[in-house]
DNA sequence: GTAACTAGTTTCCTTTAGGAAACTGCACTC
DNA sequence: GAGTGCAGTTTCCTAAAGGAAACTAGTTAC
C-alpha cells in the first residue's frame, strides 16, 4: 500500500480536470506540422510559398489548411498587402508566444527521451 | 522591423533541434488514450478490467494496444501475478514521472486556453 | 505569347486511428 | 454443466489525416 506522500502529480480529482485540459492543449497543437510551422513563424513572418520552402514536404492544400487553423486559434496573424499582385503576411502572435514553456518542456523531455530510447537500442 | 531582444525562444538553429524534440515528445503522447492512461496508472496499480472500467468509453482492443505502447516506451510496467487465475498488474514507472513538467505546462496552458477560447465565444 | 510568380483550391487517393461486436481459453462458483 | 470473471484477440468497419497532381486567376518580365 503507497502512502500519501508529498504529492507531486495531481490527486485524483485534480487528474480529471488535469486531463481535460491537457486533451484540449494537445488537440490544438497535433498534426504533422502546427509546431514546426509556430516555431518558422515565430523566427520570421513569411509569405506562403516562403513558408512552403522552409517547411520541406508540405503540400500547398495542407499548407492552406494548417495556416487557416492556426489563424483561427489565434497563433498567427494574415495580413494582404496592398502591393500588386497582393501579398500576404504571416507572422506569430504574442499569443503564440504563449507557448513558451509548453514548448520548452515538450523540447526538453523529447531530447532525454530520444537518448535514452538510443542507450536502450545499443544494449 | 523586429530588433533582436533578448530572445525568449530559441534562434533559427535552436529551433531545427527542438521541433525534432518537440516531435519526438508528441508521437509518443500522442493518441486519444496514452494521458489519460499514465495519469491512472500513476494513482495506483491497476488490472486490465479496472481500468477498462475507470477510463470510460475504451474497448479492449484499443486498451490492450495501449498499453503494449506505454509499457515499450517504459512508461509502465506489466507484471504477472502467479496468482490463479494468473492476474496481470500494470503500474506507471518512475520513467513516467519525468513526465511531469510537461505534463504540468500542458495542462496549465490548456486551461489557460480554453479559457480564452471560451471569451472569445461570449463577444 | 509564353513562362514564372502570387496564393491558394480541387479532386482523387492512401494510410492511420479508432471503434463495435464477437470470440478465445482458462478457472472458479453454483 | 451453465454462468461469471480474467486478459485479452480477431474481424470488420468508419472517419479523419494527409498527400500528389492538376488547376485557378491575376500580374509581370522577356
Amino acid at each position: 500500500m503507497k502512502t500519501l506522500e508529498k504529492q507531486e502529480l495531481p490527486t485524483k480529482d485534480e487528474c480529471a480536470g488535469s486531463l481535460r485540459n491537457i486533451i484540449d492543449a494537445l488537440y490544438v497543437l497535433n498534426g504533422k506540422w502546427k509546431i514546426a510551422l509556430i516555431l518558422s513563424l515565430i523566427q520570421s513572418p513569411k509569405r506562403f510559398n516562403e513558408i512552403k520552402k522552409e517547411i520541406e514536404g508540405i503540400s500547398p492544400k495542407i499548407l492552406a489548411k494548417e495556416l487557416k487553423d492556426l489563424e483561427l486559434n489565434d497563433f498567427i496573424k494574415r495580413t494582404v498587402n496592398p502591393t500588386i499582385p497582393v501579398t500576404i503576411i504571416y507572422e506569430a502572435t504574442d499569443y503564440s508566444r504563449t507557448l513558451k514553456n509548453v514548448i520548452y518542456e515538450l523540447s526538453n523531455w523529447g531530447k532525454m527521451h530520444r537518448e535514452k530510447i538510443k542507450e536502450s537500442m545499443r544494449k
